[in-house]
RNA sequence: GCGGAUGUGGCGGAAUGGCAGACGCAUCAGACUCAAAAUCUGACGGGGGCGACCUCGUGUGGGUUCAAGUCCCACCAUCCGCACCA
């Protein structure tokens, strides 16, 4: 046998066949199916192996819901606003519009190599006005609902991007984008009160079929904890109560005895106001010292810092007096900016305390016992008080849930919730994004620009370079900033920040099903026919990102009226990276990047396809070789002639094969359903070469040959086009292999007469018999025993029979 | 530090608690060929034996079980996420 298929010949010939007359045809009467991929950024560099994984993955999925009997939808767009090609404009002295859209030319050409069934008529691209558009309508009905504001705060601040970042764009203190150490800037800037939705983007993850590592990391992002406020006063130079007040938060109010001391973040409103004169110099300094400091210096400085302020409050519970210290330790951005410490149960306290000689008073038994010479903080709820008034005898556990209605009700403060999720930093000192749609006026301040208005184009500018200085390049074309207050009709000007990135993909999934509309967003009627989306399959490095702001758009697009649904995808899968030797992340720099191209044009599209999955489990990363995609392309070949051999030849339909075929649907369809991948393709190898074997002995039977040719349809949509075609010469009218239906299975087709079993003597395996299925338990254990006979030697004490499987006798 | 994932031949990987290494890559041998490529056939974890066979073997150490890659406990390594959130 030699290589008698011909890739480049049936690709071609499918691909136009496929333009004129395409498979995945509108069809009201069909149950709509939705899957999307995470829509790719167009970057000049194309496409390389690993961005083929996730299209593929989506692809077969697609196909084989498709062949199920669904009317997919499967849309592909362009993500296209951002710092690549603003970059590349500022060095390249081109306009952004023009690389993105050369890039997008690419890509698509790139992404149509794979022959996915995507529908071009639903494509989006954020970076069109018609498309942005609905992003600044969006912008405009928060700020109505008030969940979007102006603050001028200290943010993150990327030197190198020139621009401010949200929390979930800080990666280790640096940023996510280029690497460059965040620093902090104080800067007005529009937020989304992202904060509003914890509650609801929290407790909504039950609802969905996610990776829980993904719902986890979400979980965590939002970080909602319980605890309490407490107020302290604090003291006078007498040791009497003032009027001022210092409120902390703490998840562990069962240890308020055992306060010793209070921190302050460096940051915190009262901090200068408690320095005494002896203390004033050293405190200042140390406030001053502390802004320098940049978010990466306060992670790596893990020796406590601190200086006490002179000032002490009083305990509310007991009494104690405790000294107020500041250290850069504390945030001043979560909970109160203040916190009670209790060495002896908490690290991050026991350390301080340590090293500034502060007392430490063990406020839970460990092991029933009082510790002696503390070396570490005791950090588990778990004992009974101690040192602790009428809490004493309580266990700890039991009273770090209740202490905080006790707190409450003594009037020393209140029970709380806190959350680690903050506001999310919305504007960006960048050209290549979407304006933000406000006009700020003196007399009316910042106005929405009227929706009919909209879109708010984004001017020409001589000039994308950041300014670096907190202003957007905006900000330099004047007849474009100054305008008239759409509310007083007054001198105005525009606002210059841009919108993030993550605007524009925030929402796109629902835009696809009506891309059109001029009047809507999209129309209730579409987004109720089409949406929610059904399975979204993209890498995980958007787990918290992307996929925390689209669930948050949606909720918020749910709350308006202009959908139904609060969640926006049902199910989810994150496909593994494909990475190049030794597992290095493809990338031109390290110079291990393949291209799909090279491969498309010796081996076919098919063959890629069925590599792409043959490479290893789709959930995980997977190292590429280019040589195992021989192992693939040898098998296409196989196939090909194992049905071209076989589809004149008449073979009869005999119970061997019949019994290959229903194991053959039952087998694939297992391991597609479950999304092994990787195992579909070794199971049609599998399969193949058993057929291979019969077609020598007696032929194959021409409905086999087309069972498996409609199973094969979705992974390698050409040639199973081509076979489905050339088994059904002679028919009325053919059809597409994709119309054939998904073959089914009958488990009593499949079932064996007999099964050979093993046969153990104390758990080794030292036999195989044949058995029929139906033997009774009796006679397997006599066959088992005759045939291992001689090497019964020992008094047997037991003997196990599970049934098609394992004869096990134990013998002494 | 906390949390999660992973660990099986030369390599990628497969195994509802039931014959470890399916399927493929690479390698070796054979067939075909003047020859090479392609294709086809076969071998392919380690050790031992002429031999049918024996024995060890799924990161390490224990345990549960008639039976463990799989379940439990304790470690080790690698990768990923979070990281002073009180």
């Amino acid at each position: 046998m030699s290589i008698s298929y011909n890739h480049r010949e049936i690709e071609d010939k499918w691909t136009k066949r496929w333009a004129e007359h395409p498979v995945n045809v509108k069809d009201d009467k069909k149950k709509k199916y939705y899957c999307l991929d995470m829509f790719p950024y167009p970057s000049g560099n194309g496409l390389h192996v690993g961005h083929w994984r996730g299209y593929v993955i989506s692809d077969v999925w697609s196909r084989y819901k498709m062949m199920q009997g669904y009317h997919i939808i499967h849309p592909m767009g362009w993500d296209a606003f951002g710092l690549p090609a603003e970059n590349y404009a500022i060095k390249m002295g081109v306009h952004p519009a023009k690389s993105t859209a050369e890039n997008v030319a690419n890509i698509k050409r790139q992404i149509q190599q794979i022959a996915a069934v995507y529908d071009w008529d639903l494509e989006v691209n954020t970076t069109d006005p018609n498309y942005y558009k609905w992003t600044q309508w969006i912008f405009v009905k928060m700020f109505k609902e008030g969940l979007a504001y102006e603050k001028e705060m200290p943010i993150n601040w990327c030197p190198s991007c020139k621009t401010g970042l949200a929390n979930e764009e800080v990666v280790n203190g640096k940023c996510e984008r280029c690497g460059a150490d965040v620093t902090k800037k104080n800067l007005r800037q529009w937020m989304l009160k992202i904060t509003a939705y914890a509650d609801r983007l929290l407790n909504d993850l039950d609802k969905l079929d996610w990776p829980e590592k993904v719902k986890k990391m979400q979980t965590d992002w939002i970080g909602k904890s319980h605890g309490a406020e407490v107020d302290f006063l604090v003291a006078d130079q007498n040791g009497e109560k003032t009027e001022k007040k210092i409120t902390v938060y703490t998840t562990r109010p069962d240890t308020l005895h055992g306060a010793t001391f209070m921190v302050l973040a460096p940051e915190h409103e009262l901090a200068k106001d408690l320095a005494t004169d002896e203390t004033r110099a050293a405190v200042e300094d140390y406030i001053y010292q502390s802004s320098l400091k940049s978010s990466v210096d306060r992670l790596q400085d893990k020796e406590k810092t601190g200086v006490f302020t002179g000032s002490y409050c009083i305990n509310p519970l007991n009494g104690a007096k405790v000294p107020i210290w500041l250290s850069d330790y504390v945030l001043a951005d979560y909970g109160t900016g203040a916190i009670m410490c209790v060495p002896a149960h908490d690290d991050r306290d026991f350390e301080f305390a340590k090293k500034f000689n502060i007392p430490i008073i063990q406020v839970i038994a460990k092991d029933g016992k009082e510790i002696e010479n503390m070396t570490e903080a005791y950090t588990q709820a778990s004992g009974i008080m101690i040192h602790s008034g009428e809490w004493d005898g309580m266990e700890s556990s039991v009273l770090k849930k209740e202490a905080p209605k006790m707190i409450e009700d003594m009037g020393i403060g209140r029970a709380t919730t806190n959350y680690k999720l903050r506001d999310w930093v919305f504007s960006r000192q960048r050209y290549w994004g979407e304006p933000i749609p406000i006009i700020h006026c003196e007399k009316c301040g910042a106005v929405p620009v009227p929706e009919e208005e909209l879109p708010v184009l984004l001017p020409e500018v001589e000039s994308y370079q950041p300014t670096g200085t907190g202003e957007s390049p905006l900000a330099d074309i004047k007849d474009w900033v100054n305008t008239k207050c759409p509310c007083c009709g007054g001198p105005a000007k525009r606002e210059t920040n841009t919108m993030p990135q993550w605007a524009g993909s925030s929402w796109y999934f629902l835009r696809y099903v009506d891309n059109k509309n001029e009047n809507e967003l999209v129309s209730r009627e579409k987004a109720d026919t089409y949406l929610p989306v059904d399975m979204y399959i993209g890498g995980v490095e958007h787990a918290v990102l992307h996929l925390l702001y689209s669930r948050f758009y949606t909720k918020f697009l749910y709350d308006i009226g202009v959908v139904g649904f609060d969640e926006p995808f049902k199910k989810l899968f994150n496909q593994g990276m494909i990475t190049g030797k030794n597992g290095i992340k493809m990338s031109k720099s390290k110079g291990n990047v393949v291209s799909p191209d090279d491969l498309v044009r010796d081996y076919g599209c098919d063959s890629l396809r069925l590599y792409e999955l043959f490479v290893g489990p789709p959930e995980l990363d997977s190292e590429w070789d280019d040589r195992g995609i021989d192992g693939v392309y040898r098998f296409l070949n196989r196939f090909w002639n194992l049905v071209t051999e076989n589809k004149d030849k008449n073979a009869a339909e005999t119970k061997e094969l019949v019994k290959l075929r229903h194991k053959l649907v039952h087998d694939i369809t297992q391991r597609l359903t479950s999304f092994s991948l990787n195992t579909v393709i070794s199971g049609f190898m599998e399969y193949n070469n058993k057929l291979l074997e019969l077609s020598k002995k007696g032929g194959v039977d021409v409905e086999t040959l087309k069972t498996f040719v409609r199973l094969l349809a979705p992974f390698a949509p050409h040639i199973s086009e081509e076979l489905w075609e050339q088994l059904n010469q002679g028919s009325e009218s053919v059809g597409s292999v994709f119309d054939a239906g998904w073959p089914e299975y009958d488990e009593a087709a499949m079932a064996d007469d007999e099964k050979e079993v093993a046969v153990q003597i104390n758990g080794k395996t030292r036999a195989v018999v044949t058995l029929p299925v139906d033997v009774s338990k009796e006679d397997a254990i006599a066959a088992g025993k005759e045939a291992v006979s001689d090497k019964l030697t020992g008094t047997i004490v037991k003997e196990i029979y599970v049934p098609g499987r394992i004869i096990n006798i134990v013998q002494k």
